[in-house]
DNA sequence: GCAAATAGTTGTATTATACAACTATGAAAC
DNA sequence: GTTTCATAGTTGTATAATACAACTATTTGC
């Protein structure tokens, strides 16, 4: 069981966060680039919560994109202290070349699965996710076990 | 499908590799201190092994743990190059105690299993990740493919 | 015995990440 | 309407993991 999360961990590396995947954008900017593509603009408050990091973070992994032209920041219409985020022209090219690649890599994996085991591989997968994080907020949550738990 | 490997990415995040799980000692750490505990004594080639890092990396990990007393580094008997690790006393009690929080842990996901699905869930997760692996190898050797990765 | 390979360490640079501090703006209280 | 408190997001700063490069002492191959 340990050794699942210890793959899980190493797994996960070859998908490495500073790895360029294709076209000089790494995963997690696709992921950026995903999140602005699906909702035509995306809030950078919206942007925090799909990265799950902190908001300086979100800020300077959103900031390499608009450097580069695949997005623009915006002052939000509701607020003058949000921004808003939009894929350029640019943004939206290398947004379809990069998904184009990816769902290659997807299919490669899923090719690998056996057929008819698919939907259930990744609701296992699902599921244990889930469980691992509610685990993990129940840990801290607990504070001081029966161990010398520091947190 | 997209969705799941960045959850995994997120999920894995909760056993973040800095973080202190117990007694001091990060989850990344106690891998370590399991791995010597499993041989009684480990070769640092093992260990980069285990760790599957660069050699200094290697190196950088255990050292916190050899400065704390709980590991110490000795020549090899084959080969004056190469460095043993061994668990000093206290290494072994902070491995027993660190075990036994994460074993808490551990059953904490389990029981958020559906019981006749477990082992399911467990074989799934593994050929998922075997077929993870695979895909990213075979990404890095195909170079360019119909896109213009840049690699 | 000599040349090539290697174990592991150290130097160095990069990246992600969070906490702290900050400014301008919005919301709540009066 | 005014004042106080909360907040969006940026910037400063520090930490940790990580790999590549360079190095030294040792081992291996010829």
């Amino acid at each position: 069981m340990l050794s699942i999360i210890v793959e899980l961990s190493k797994a996960v590396r070859c998908c490495r966060q500073d790895e360029v995947f294709c076209e000089g954008v790494t995963l997690n900017q696709f992921v950026i680039l995903d999140a602005v593509s699906r909702g035509r603009k995306l809030n950078m408050a919206s942007l925090h919560d799909v990265l799950a990091v902190d908001k300086s973070t979100t800020t300077r992994l959103a900031t390499p994109l608009i450097t580069r032209g695949l997005v623009v920041r915006e002052k939000a219409a509701h607020d003058s202290r949000a921004a808003v985020l939009r894929l350029t022209k640019n943004g939206e090219r290398v947004h379809g070349e990069v998904w184009q690649c990816l769902l290659s890599f997807l299919r490669s994996i899923e090719g690998q699965l056996p057929e008819g085991e698919r939907a259930a591989v990744f609701d296992g997968i699902r599921t244990f996710l889930g469980a691992l994080r509610k685990a993990s907020l129940m840990r801290c949550g607990a504070g001081a076990g029966s161990c010398g738990c520091a947190g």
